[in-house]
DNA sequence: GTCTATACGCCGATAGAC
DNA sequence: GTCTATCGGCGTATAGAC
């Protein structure tokens, strides 16, 4: 196995304290602490702290379609997929003890203070729901994909949130209920 | 009309700071120049930074159901208490610009670190699914009062999300429309 | 109970040696 | 390209005068 390179052991790092602790908690002494390098070759790989947090949300969003893409790829009835997209979602916040969507997380922090943030996130939403739209079309026989799709796509983010809050997953329970019930 | 007390406007200044550009981004000296106070009152009301979160989330919530209870008692029917209960929620993002859920939002920032304010933000969402608990089980021939009562919070806590990620109000619209199918 | 002055530490970021 | 040393500023909080 390769070693892991200096950037790659940086952006690691820095998503994990991002992720638990939050963007503003985080320093950048901790980072390099962390990480075992010095401040000057943070800085050598990235020009700023923003830089950093933008490597973190790109590497998240690589790394969430990737695991929603193999999980979905394994199953080939679409209602299937769709249950197993939600499943994909409980069991991310259950490996992450409930830390919640880094998405949501990020904007409900930073606010409308990064543009550049505000824009990647809102695009990133929109591929999840796009991902859900294929799936929903994919099922025969659906009266409104359109309107199914929001509806799924709203009950997602909803539990996502509420067991964030609660600290446990029983909202995704329901939430199969409810879509299942919704698909034909 | 009596003059605002130095307290209350350090709340309502720091509310609105915390609101609008976060908790961890707005700095003890920021509220009291925008208070036009000195540090030492500051402390003098409040012992810490963290004393005055405490204090803005208690008024947070107190406001907000001052204002679902008031928006709901203007109407006699069951089924439209909730509409009403939607088109407040969506009022309220319309009116921040789309700020979203003082406390999603606080969560998202400081996650587990403090438990008295997980606590409190699981309280307060509690609160509001028995006030949807209520309002649904007034309404005559629902089925499964619990089940849709589950439906009806979490399509509501995807709206403010998504709402606030989009800086757009169409998800109300949307959740109001299968709400009212929900509903008998 | 409001004020000013200040303590002490961490913040992000840069300079320049090797 | 990794390192150490250091900058200027802002963070929360306290002391003590009035």
């Amino acid at each position: 196995m390769k070693k892991e390179k200096v950037r790659d052991r940086i952006i690691r790092v820095a998503s994990d304290l991002f992720y638990k602790q939050g963007f503003n908690s985080t320093g950048i002494n901790q980072i390099i602490a962390e990480a075992d390098i010095a401040i000057g070759s943070l800085y050598n790989h990235f020009s700023s702290k923003n830089d950093l947090l933008q490597a973190y949300l790109i590497q998240e969003e690589a790394a969430w379609f990737d695991g929603a893409e193999k999980v979905i790829s394994e199953i080939s009835e679409p209602k299937e997929k769709i249950s197993a997209l939600i499943d994909y979602r409980k069991k991310l916040q259950e490996t992450s003890e409930f830390a919640g969507c880094h998405f949501i997380k990020i904007i409900s922090e930073i606010g409308e203070s990064n543009a550049a943030v505000s824009n990647f996130v809102k695009a990133h939403k929109m591929k999840q729901k796009e991902l859900i739209r294929t799936l929903v079309k994919q099922n025969k026989n659906t009266v409104d994909s359109d309107a199914v799709t929001e509806q799924i796509f709203l009950l997602i983010e909803g539990a996502v949130v509420t067991s964030t809050i609660n600290k446990e997953d029983i909202s995704f329970d329901h939430i199969q209920k409810i879509i299942q019930g919704l698909l034909p």
